[in-house]
DNA sequence: TATATACCCGACTAAAATAGTCAAGTATTA
DNA sequence: TAATACTTGACTATTTTAGTCGGGTATATA
């Protein structure tokens, strides 16, 4: 059980953002550099971002990403979204054909695993960019 | 983010297993049966629930495994520390020697990573067998 | 207006992890 | 002694992950 790199290193270069003035762009090379990130890869995570309008770009020499929002308003689960990393910790679908379906007792443990789910959904739905930032401000 | 099979698995069988006189052993060949799981694959994960103390084997005909302890005392998080799959979300470590470590204000995601270790955990920590059971009671 | 910077985007790929299978056993009971 | 059932290490196909590559387009500024 773990997190794949897409939506760590998407918080990483979200909060990254974050501690910068908000309404001027951001380059992601500045981003790959400091949080050591490839600049292709981090490419590929911002388009995403962009898509799901938690970042916008702006194109051109001094260009870069700008946040939409203010971070204490994006939420983690946002994010995970956007990368579409779902937390989904079982293929077993409420109507699949084969294995578990809801009439016979076999998945029994099915219950389980939506509980697990929206647990952990609710860990991402609580958290904001700007709660990072503060609990790292907190220590310096 | 999602589990494995291998967790699924052993949490499926043994749910299954509690629903039976728990001193007479339970063969792999009808949790196999009835939860659709392979029989070999079964095997190898039994393999290591035995090992770490969570069943014993009863070799031989009409043999099988039986639980050690009673179901409301065996705890999730034993039996996913014991198919190894570990909670840890995150690879990056307190003292690797790339990326992330501690005096570069690089991985400032870090204490996050740490956090939503610590609260997955903490749900399996506060499930046993025994809670599967009794949430589908309920239900039939 | 040339050039450098920076985003855009689909396709590709190496490596690792997953989800098993296989073969060749050993122990026990009926 | 036959059948059942656990034992164990090695092997393998498939999928997923974690990127890279190539060839763009848009914009600022010198």
């Amino acid at each position: 059980m773990k997190l794949n790199t897409k939506s760590r290193y998407a918080v990483m270069a979200l909060a990254d953002m974050s501690k910068f003035p908000l309404d001027s762009p951001v380059s992601l090379r500045d981003i790959s550099l400091r949080q050591s990130i490839s600049l292709l890869y981090l490419e590929q995570i911002f388009l995403k971002l962009k898509k799901n309008e938690i970042v916008k770009s702006v194109r051109g020499s001094n260009g870069g990403y700008v946040l939409r929002k203010d971070p204490k308003n994006i939420k983690l689960s946002e994010i995970f979204q956007a990368v579409d990393q779902k937390v989904k910790t079982v293929g077993c679908k409420k109507d699949s054909k084969k294995g578990c379906n809801g009439k016979s007792a076999k998945c029994i443990t099915h219950e389980l695993w939506d509980e697990l789910d929206l647990y952990i959904n609710n860990f991402f739905e609580n958290k904001n960019l700007s709660d990072l930032l503060m609990t790292k401000e907190r220590r310096n």
